[in-house]
DNA sequence: CCTATTATGCTCACTCTGAGCATTAAATGC
DNA sequence: GCATTTAATGCTCAGAGTGAGCATAATAGG
């Protein structure tokens, strides 16, 4: 088509500052997501302390193959859907400073819970667990009242006006206080808030000054920015699930339009309309009836769907519209 | 907060197929987007060939860190907005199989065009240069005719009556054919479509086997898959700005209306109906009058406005609606 | 049979959006 | 000066989509 150009070697304009490079090795971490009931769960190990992570190997085809590889092989299921969620190679990230340069690339998988394996500190948690302020679905929850409260304090502590409009306003936003509207997608926004604020444990750890409230219920930490990936994790989903239909892998081929709402509910944090919620399902043509019935319902039985797998082929980008736009 | 348990080792559960470390390198790569006029232009370097990329480096302090000082460098402007889009290590990315394994970072950026460095082969170019199907601002393309011939024989040539059901469905809703809409973002879907489909000079060098029609035109090529990050980096922008304020980066401190409405257009290959545009910004109060007028419009003189930098911080996530949203 | 419980069908008001008509304010050509 | 052209700006209206709630159906348990 043309012959090409001398090339321009790119690194003799674009990378001045350094030409040593340190041994780097890269690391994969995944956030496996599962939905048990209205629970949803995560793959961890060390007792829930850490994400499942290991290094990528030269026989992995891709990323993406190295991950699905393991995580098939630890949960004897096959991984749904999977997607990369973000990579990060900051060196402030190690505790310990190595020479050492690390790439973690990180991924979000779906899947369905199976019983995890026997080894001790390998197994599924529910992921509000790190993030008690993320479920609204009882309402508005109540470890949110000290949360604000120590949060206006570090809002007064600033040392400027500015400063502390910027952040009277950010918590105002991110966490939904005086008239603002709760949004269930920004998990990450208020993690990072609660980090710079001093209020979890992480950033005490990592020497952030101790806020003078001292310790307060900020759920469970974990190894690492783990806690950090998982936040990204929660937001990606709960954004994904308005516009396209991964719900369905955390499903069983055939479930009730209750159990499809249940799973959105668990993701999303908060509770949606029942009969929208149907009628949103019925019109787009995502699901179709098996002709079972359940009735362990409890009340009248309930008819039985599955996805129409048929409509990833279809259409690769089929909009599953949720009453969750807000 | 916990004692620790004793850790376990994530590689002994997570990584069975091989513990050989082949030597690693990461790159990072750029799509820096600019607008000028109604034209999206990308940097380059070797006359259009290659996006700009280089080694990471010790002295970057992060991943984004190093792209910023790249670019800052090389375009004397300052990013105003940079994201990150995808990392790859697919092994088959490489042309000339090496032993040795490399992690591609890549990266959105966005800023206001610059003189290009004198440097010979270096400089902006249309975006459309690469993608000319995605440009539908005058309408639809006169290109697509001659790609969705060529795509139809390539459904047709299908081994199976599977493949092709699915393969004709999805030339359908990629390339909006036969009354589908067509769908500005999936900018990537449709580079892989005809990458498959052997109709881009990438997948032809790759061993693709060649199709009967021969040279289509489907747009210049570059090196590598530096084409198909391109692509990548439309679609994300393309979906974007739609939700968040980022067109303003690529303008600069006070513009009118139509100039920022052109920039969208150019942005998103099409066109939209100037009031609800001009409702859709005003409404949304992501812009002041600057109190200038603007009066080489050729018509009536245009205020000039510039945008409420303010509403970064009052809201992270400012909903930048446009009228895109078919 | 009555009640509790859940599934399912349907209506209604409100908002958002696409589309177009109408008016205003300049430059240009006669 | 005046008509014409060009673009900016203001406004209306119909249709789609959504949130909220009422009403009915079908089961289990007393």
């Amino acid at each position: 088509m043309r012959t090409p150009p001398p090339r321009i070697d790119p690194s003799a304009d674009l990378a001045p500052e350094s030409h040593f490079l340190p041994p780097l090795s890269a690391e994969l971490i995944a956030v496996i997501v599962a939905v048990t009931g209205d629970s949803p769960r995560i793959l961890t190990l060390d007792r829930g302390l850490t994400l499942p992570s290991g290094p990528l190997e030269t026989g992995h085809r891709s990323l993406q193959a190295g991950v699905r590889s393991w995580v098939e092989r630890k949960t004897h299921h096959a991984l749904g859907h999977i997607e990369q969620l973000y990579t990060f190679a900051d060196q402030d990230r190690l505790e310990d400073s190595e020479p050492k340069q690390v790439i973690s690339v990180s991924y979000l998988g779906l899947t369905l819970e199976a019983t995890a394996s026997g080894d001790p500190g390998v197994g599924w948690q529910g992921w509000y667990r790190y993030f008690p302020w993320e479920d609204h679905r009882l309402g508005r929850p109540l470890v949110l009242d000290p949360i604000l409260d120590t949060l206006d304090t570090w809002v007064h502590r600033a040392a400027s006006v500015e400063i502390r409009r910027a952040r009277m306003s950010r918590v105002r936003h991110t966490f939904g206080a005086k008239g603002e509207p709760w949004n269930e997608e920004w998990v990450l926004q208020r993690y990072e808030l609660l980090y710079e604020a001093g209020l979890v444990e992480e950033s005490r750890r990592r020497g952030y000054r101790n806020h003078p409230a001292g310790r307060l219920a900020t759920g469970e930490g974990m190894q690492h920015d783990h806690r950090r990936i998982l936040a990204t994790g929660i937001a990606r989903l709960r954004a994904k699930i308005k516009y396209r239909p991964v719900v369905f892998e955390l499903l069983p081929e055939s479930f009730t339009y209750l159990r499809l709402q249940k799973a959105v509910e668990a993701l999303a944090g908060r509770r949606v309309h029942k009969q929208n919620f149907r009628r949103l399902i019925a019109f787009q043509n995502l699901v179709e009836p098996t002709g079972g019935i359940e009735n362990q319902t409890g009340g009248r039985p309930a008819c039985l769907y599955r996805f129409r797998r048929a409509v990833l082929q279809e259409r690769m980008m089929v909009g599953s519209k949720l009453p969750l736009a807000k």
